[in-house]
DNA sequence: TGTACATCAGTGAACGCGCGTTCACTGATGTAC
DNA sequence: TGTACATCAGTGAACGCGCGTTCACTGATGTAC
């Protein structure tokens, strides 16, 4: 057994990683702390040497979350650049994205448990947000009014993914995310047209 | 104490509806048969008199809340031939739906539980939009392909509700569901004008 | 009409279980001399 | 280089608690005669 400050650095991270997709998989309250550690190779007396409480964990699980989806989705569709809406819709609306929620995006995730938690939870959920609006308007580019229209194509996008996951396994599921994508794009393509 | 048939099916009602609320309020798994029975003035242990398990009273609450989310929009917006596009759109997307789950949409309040939960749950809900789908089809009306429109637009209104919940509180909340809306009516007006 | 019995919705104590949390302890590693 | 000690990440038994579920019982009402 290790005991320095970077192998306890390491333990914390493989916590926290593991708790990250818990959520995104089971939702913000699936997480037991004594499952949670049996899956990173450790006793559950040893979490409160990390954490001072299960709720400190699913906040800073949900953070990571949010940090590793979006770092999933810029893998996905190629570096600063060369992303376009066109890209970031295809990537997020795909059926591998709806398939695989434990590395997903967090929003689609965890936004109605989220929104059902304490403040200082939405919070870290709403500060994360705030990046997507805007990362999404740059991507958009020289749109009128792009951040606007970023925010409605948010809201487009997570409720596909939400839909499509209710009906996974049905072509239905498929169809969904289809139409999404052809309305955020026309939705685009109007709005740059005037 | 009574006995009927009939009193016996109200306190089942009684129970079901409560949990509806419920379920939307704080999550399908948010259920805890002593608290809800003392809901309704009952104690714990008549529970299984008129449900053979906790999660057979999920799929019957989540049933009802689907239900009368459906009931409270339609009386909000108007009886059946008044509905138009734009009523149901600023009904869906307006504060007081937004601020009030617990008799609000059950789509927009579970659908990211009921992504999670097993094929027989999934069912109940999937059954339920398909009949959403082809209402929301009808209120728009002669429009070319506005069953698909109807899809996208469901996206975007679910999306809206969630995302604006995580920022209940803050202005940005209403500025969520503001674009939303005019998404939404300008692809209408697109899809009318072609 | 009055009495005895059957029905059955609801009561409340008890169960086993898993959970979050605490804490005295262990034992591998780092440091001092 | 070798020995003695300090540190501290992780261990694992124990706790109190709330939960879903069971079940013998109660007592108000309906029915038979």
């Amino acid at each position: 057994m290790g005991h320095s400050q970077a192998e306890k650095a390491q333990s914390r991270e493989r916590i926290v990683a593991a708790a990250a997709r818990q959520i995104r998989e089971s939702g913000l309250e699936s997480i037991s702390i004594a499952e949670l550690m049996k899956q990173v190779d450790l006793t559950h007396g040893g979490f409160y040497g990390h954490f001072p409480s299960r709720s400190a964990l699913i906040a800073a699980a949900l953070e990571r979350a949010l940090f590793d989806g979006e770092a999933a989705s810029v893998a996905a569709t190629g570096r600063k650049g060369a992303r376009t809406l066109k890209s970031v819709v295809d990537s997020y609306l795909s059926p591998a994205h709806r398939d695989n929620p434990g590395t997903g995006c967090a929003i689609a995730a965890l936004a109605e448990d989220v929104g059902r938690a304490d403040p200082e939870v939405r919070q870290i959920m709403m500060r994360r947000m705030e990046l997507y609006f805007g990362e999404l308007s740059r991507v958009i580019g020289d749109v009128p009014e792009a951040d606007k229209l970023a925010i409605s194509i948010w809201c487009t996008m997570v409720g596909a993914i939400v839909l499509s996951r209710v009906f996974k396994g049905d072509e239905r599921s498929n169809v969904i995310l289809r139409m999404a994508r052809k309305a955020i794009l026309e939705q685009e393509k109007n709005a740059r047209g005037e």
